[in-house]
DNA sequence: GTGAAAGCGCTAACAT
DNA sequence: ATGTTAGCGCTTTCAC
């Protein structure tokens, strides 16, 4: 049996009242039986029991997180972000995996709800009215990152479209004549929520377009788009083409495929990638991307929902900034 | 107000004993009172408060892990195959992170243990008989992995000594005449927990002695290993060197340093890592490393775990296997 | 300054 | 088959 609050004021001979106002430094107390308790509980060391305090003051001082999972783009860091900051204001930090399964995700936050988290951080895969009403009925303040579900959620994150404008409009400054844009499959767009990965697709449309070159653009939208490319030709007297990747993890795929091919970058072909994940340290050549602080997303999500819940303040977050890491393969 | 099992009963003109019956599923009710229960609770959107459940049953169902972080090695892998794992087990995981600090990993603990977690999963970075009496009083079982801590504890990992040992003998038979080996700083070893990197050392160290070939080692165990390896002639007419490295981050790094300075892997120097990081697959050359199941450690760590909360049995757990990657750097 | 007691929401043992 | 009740460990209000 471990040693509760009840044991220690047996042994000090007060009130479990008083040694809960000794142990929580609360007002109403003389020093002395202050100290002697604190003597006792740290002699027999004493630990508080997290689930009852929890019970008592309807708070766990807990915030749920909803990623897919700890490999994916820089989840890993983001992850250490929250946790860090979370920390800092005293809370702690529940992560939970939706593996991007939308089923998966209500379970996530069923699962968040029975745990009892005083708030969420989420970065969904649903959408839609009925998700929304879903999550509101939560009663819980939710905080969106990385993938927007409506104007109604908090949300933090950059303006991916304008990113991508801005990344294909460098791409074009280079002067490439065909473009290949890679993403995953668009057609999701019913059903999942893949909001950033459209809106990365419209800035890179609205880049050539205003260029006059949307016709220039192949899409690749397929699962194996590995197989897509060896379709497209690539060799020999074709314009010169530059393969613009929504993330990162394409590009390093795509990297192997023209490497094994024979194929030099960005000579014979230019690539672009997304995200710049902390490995493309070790990538050569090293990776054209974009950049922007995903440290910086786990901070401003805890920081809001901290907010929520502490301070009943609720301020919009404006987007995060990037910029484009130049690399050499473009 | 969130809906309790109280406020079921009322609506449902029962006790509160029978609304427990219905939801978790136990005897002693009738098919259709439990019908009418469970269909008012559906309607109700409601959810058990786990907070409660467990100060009532003692026990919170949560698995405690304590990591450096997330980054490091394989922990994303890692993370992700226990939390599956446990999951299975009907096991809820609370991850925290130490920052390779020690007296973070007695808060991380502490932490879990004011959570009342069910039991841990603790790579340890502590060592010593005082750390050990210190985990004992926690009451808490505890499956140490990737780190010993003594004979005393349950240990989920591979022969690191014999895996290094293995690894360099593969090299010697490459012809290499000349031996440098990377890993953090021994020196640490009063101080902090380095089981493994000790092993990995000793199994470089015997497979050399073994080979007459012990004074042909150089050990650069610097924080700044990239500079010391500078101040080591790698040019010219050399001896034939490898650079073997207790983990494939060092390797990285090493290899972005001989490809800064025009070497070429392996004409010119061999290079071994340890671990195979996933990332490794976007590295040329590959590098050549040791390779063992990741995901298994954390199987066999939660199952070890969940054997001894639910069954209370204890099955020693025996090593995992590894197999050496022939990559292209050696 | 200190004690007593009523919860927090759920479980489980004991009645009926 | 169903109801009643005493906790689980802590917080908090109200007396003294």
């Amino acid at each position: 049996m471990r040693i509760t609050i009840k044991d220690i004021a047996e042994l000090c001979g007060v009130s479990v009242g008083t040694v809960d106002r000794a142990l929580n430094n609360r007002p109403g107390i003389s020093a002395k039986t202050k100290k002697k308790i604190l003597q006792i509980a740290e002699e027999m060391h004493y630990r508080p029991d997290h689930t009852a305090r929890s019970l008592a003051k309807g708070r766990t001082m807990t915030l749920g997180v909803i990623l897919f999972d700890v490999h994916n783009r820089s989840f890993a860091q983001l992850m250490n972000a929250i946790a860090d900051k979370a920390n800092e204001f005293g809370y702690f930090v529940d992560l939970v995996l939706t593996d991007k399964n939308q089923e998966n995700e209500l379970r996530c936050l069923e699962h968040l709800i029975t745990r009892k988290v005083d708030g969420i951080i989420l970065f969904t895969v649903n959408k839609g009215k009925e998700f929304e009403q879903f999550a509101k009925r939560l009663q819980t303040p939710i905080v969106t990152i990385c993938n927007r579900l409506s104007e109604d959620w908090n949300y933090v994150g950059i303006d991916d479209r304008q990113a991508m404008k801005d990344a294909v409009q460098y791409i074009i400054d280079k002067g490439y004549e065909r473009y290949i844009y890679i993403c995953p499959p668009l057609a999701f767009r019913g059903k999942s929520n893949i909001y950033t990965q459209e809106e990365r697709y419209e800035g890179c449309k609205e880049a050539l377009r205003e260029a006059g070159l949307e016709e220039r653009l192949i899409l690749i939208e397929e699962r194996n788009y590995i197989h897509a490319l060896d379709q497209i030709a690539l060799t020999g007297s074709v314009p010169r083409t530059a393969i613009i990747c929504s993330c990162d993890y394409y590009a390093l795929e795509v990297m192997n495929a023209l490497k094994a091919k024979g194929l030099r970058i960005p000579e014979d072909i230019g690539l672009m990638g997304f995200d710049n994940i902390d490995v493309l340290k070790y990538v050569t050549p090293p990776l054209t991307t974009v950049e922007y602080a995903v440290e910086e997303i786990g901070v401003k999500a805890v920081e809001c929902l901290v907010g929520i819940l502490d301070r009943q303040e609720e301020p919009a977050i404006p987007l995060l900034p990037y910029r484009i890491i130049p690399g050499a393969t473009i």
